[in-house]
DNA sequence: AAGACGTGGCA
DNA sequence: TTGCCAAGTCT
């Protein structure tokens, strides 16, 4: 069953205008794109992503700026630990590879915060190489329309590349824009709460609208544990008054923002560990 | 190999 | 209001 041919005249219609898909956007700007879009919506990443390319146009301008600089730059965007390591990644970029983004695989997989899907998403996109390239969306896609189930059993990289690799097609140019398509459609219309199967493009052959949409009986991915109160939380709070700063912050400032002493000082030193916070004389910073 | 890791929008 | 979800990675 061919679904690459009406998937990817759908995706050249209706497919978003988003700037990573401009032509001549760069392998610098996917690859940033696509780490800011790791768990991160899209809406939320494209203001931040323009602000990033202007002020770092290369992997290199990037490295020679302070980690701090790329921290507080992220802002709000979550899981601050991603620009620390994209900075890592520039560092990596521009001593090992000329300050050229890699088109290898394994040369993209050896690099801070890129992994499986950032690395293959990478090498086809920005290099039009073809790999399958396996995200949330591609996976829930493949589960309905291929394996009839409502909802993707838990990943299995393996299991997950050769499904996509199936529906991949031969052709350069035609696995990219597959690949980009499949994501697409999982993004915008086989969402993973209220489908819009009436907009898809491939409702005739979907196995799971054939069969009755039957309700996903496997195993459920852990549930994500409540984040008010959480250490989560207390680390998003004092990351918050370290990006709104331009100096230390002080021990008696970071105790306003959170009550509990214990969980505090845990929140601190794992942000210390993590190498988002340094402690200075007059007290913490961004780190330099 | 479960669990940690931010943040905010939406139903 | 609470819970789910959003182009994952790392340990």
């Amino acid at each position: 069953m061919d679904i690459a041919t009406p998937l990817g005249e759908w995706f050249n219609r209706e497919g978003r205008d988003l700037p990573w898909r401009r032509p001549g956007f760069g392998a610098w700007g996917i690859l940033v794109s696509e780490v800011m879009l790791q768990q991160t919506p899209v809406a939320r990443v494209i203001p931040r992503l323009a602000e990033w390319l202007a002020r770092w146009p290369t992997p290199a301008d990037l490295a020679s700026a302070p980690p701090g600089d790329a921290v507080r730059a992220w802002d709000r965007l979550g899981y601050p630990r991603r620009a620390l390591r994209l900075h890592a990644a520039a560092t990596a970029i521009t001593e090992e590879h000329g300050g050229v983004v890699p088109r290898d695989l394994d040369a993209l997989l050896a690099l801070p915060g890129i992994g499986e899907y950032t690395a293959r998403a990478v090498a086809a996109f920005a290099f039009g190489d073809r790999h399958p390239v396996v995200d949330t969306n591609v996976r829930r896609v493949l589960a309905r329309a291929i394996a009839g189930q409502g909802e993707p059993g838990p990943p299995s990289t393996r299991r997950d590349l050769a499904a996509m690799e199936s529906v991949l097609p031969e052709n350069l140019d035609a696995a990219r824009l597959t690949n980009a398509a499949v994501m697409e459609l999982g993004a915008v219309i086989c969402t993973a709460r209220s489908p819009r199967c009436d907009a898809c493009p491939i409702s005739d052959v979907c196995r799971w609208r054939a069969a009755g949409y039957p309700p996903y009986k496997g195993t459920r991915a852990t549930v994500q544990p409540r984040f008010e109160g959480s250490d989560r939380h207390v680390r998003g709070l004092i990351m918050a008054e370290l990006r709104a700063s331009e100096i230390p912050v002080t021990a008696t400032e970071i105790a306003r923002v959170w009550a509990d002493d214990a969980q505090r000082d845990r929140a601190l030193q794992s942000l210390i560990a993590d190498g988002l916070a340094e402690p200075t004389q007059d007290g913490f910073t961004l780190p330099a």
